[in-house]
DNA sequence: ATATGTATTTTGACAATGTCAACATTCCGT
DNA sequence: ACGGAATGTTGACATTGTCAAAATACATAT
């Protein structure tokens, strides 16, 4: 009497993914305002205070969906980085579009990523929950990630990581403003993100020099 | 038998603007997830039920918080716009820094600005509101305000939009990875800034024209 | 294989919140 | 001064997060 084909490890087959799984999906069509711990339990199939085993509270579940999302977000701009060629410049410019491109696909998993969230309230009852340690050192590899794109470019110097910010701010900005209905027009949000991305590369060069660019 | 000092006009002094500043202090308090209407009647010293007569719900009360905060974004920007000098680069890296500061100092007020909200509910409510139109009144004049900056350091062209769009992302993305804690140095997050905005001019004239920057 | 302990889930309860309807009070124009 | 309209209060209801206690299914030791 399971839920579906998981007869799994104990009494509902496994409670933890299948809530982690009805709150992305919550959270993906009605945002974070929609989710309600509640209705994670009814999707799964559940009483209203089972996920008190596998979740402190509901923050603890938001927070791992949270970091599942970063790990996906990682994994996605690993790939691209390695599909792309080895040219430095092309390979930064086709991590911003699969950055921007991941946002827009999930906005309400993005935006989650990107909360202010309660880090100390969590790790204060996160012994158990495995997946919240991940949070930090997923968002921490993207950020390597980024940095070595960046090298790649302006090849090294103790500035390179306000070149890579650059880049961050860059692409998080645009993809935080299409999210937020600030910029609608997907036409005029292409173009924008292809000319920002085109002129990258004298910017970051400039920026890892501490030099301005020549006018 | 008012509140304090406030013998104003009806019943209670003016109970609309008690309550927006209610909320606003909560909304810098505790952000936005703990923003509450019985707490903002408390703070306001009235009843839980009171702020119906003034907001149809919650959710209208927040947009016009959100509206206020557009007013005073764009009155800031307005003034340090005029105190920079006519120097075009110079105005547009004061607003820049000015844009980034604001952010920083209101980060509850902010973020809200920014949230994606449910327009249309409130719209269907927001006859006798009138603080709400000013809402994309106040943010549609800052874009205005932006792209007149970005049109003065590239001359026109009809490509100013993309410039001007390339300039947002910048500051709010490094505003908002500020204020979601992912970049947590201030030194940093200030030298960012500085290397960002001291390459923009040649960067969004290339937007402009539509050709890359000479390497 | 059976008994016992443990992990998991349910039930029931409580306080807090948003919203509503009915009622009470204050204000204003006539 | 009076009556209607604006403003505020009281009480209620459904929903939610959290907790404690009881009930259930599993795993392991014997």
């Amino acid at each position: 009497m399971a839920k579906k084909s998981k007869p799994r490890t104990y009494h509902h087959g496994d409670l933890r993914e299948a809530l982690i799984a009805a709150g992305a999906g919550i959270i993906e069509s009605r945002g974070l305002a929609g989710f309600t711990l509640r209705e994670c339990a009814r999707r799964a199939g559940v009483s209203h205070a089972a996920p008190r085993n596998h979740f402190a509270n509901a923050e603890e579940l938001i927070m791992v969906i949270a970091a599942r999302g970063w790990e996906e977000f990682h994994a996605a701009l690993a790939m691209t980085a390695d599909k792309a060629g080895a040219a430095p410049e092309a390979r930064l410019a086709a991590m911003g579009l699969a950055y921007v491109a991941f946002a827009l696909q999930r906005p309400g998993l993005y935006s989650l990523m990107f909360r202010t969230g309660d880090f100390d309230a969590v790790r204060q009852a996160s012994v158990r929950s495995s997946g919240l340690a991940t949070l930090e050192n997923a968002s921490s590899a993207g950020w390597r990630q980024l940095v070595e794109a960046v090298t790649a470019v302006t090849g090294p110097s103790p500035r390179v990581e306000l070149a890579a910010l650059h880049v961050w701010s860059l692409v998080h900005g645009l993809a935080s403003l299409s999210i937020d209905c600030k910029l609608k027009d997907d036409g005029v949000r292409q173009q924008a993100l292809d000319a920002s991305l085109s002129t990258l590369a004298p910017t970051i060069r400039a920026i890892a020099q501490g030099v301005a660019t020549a006018a």
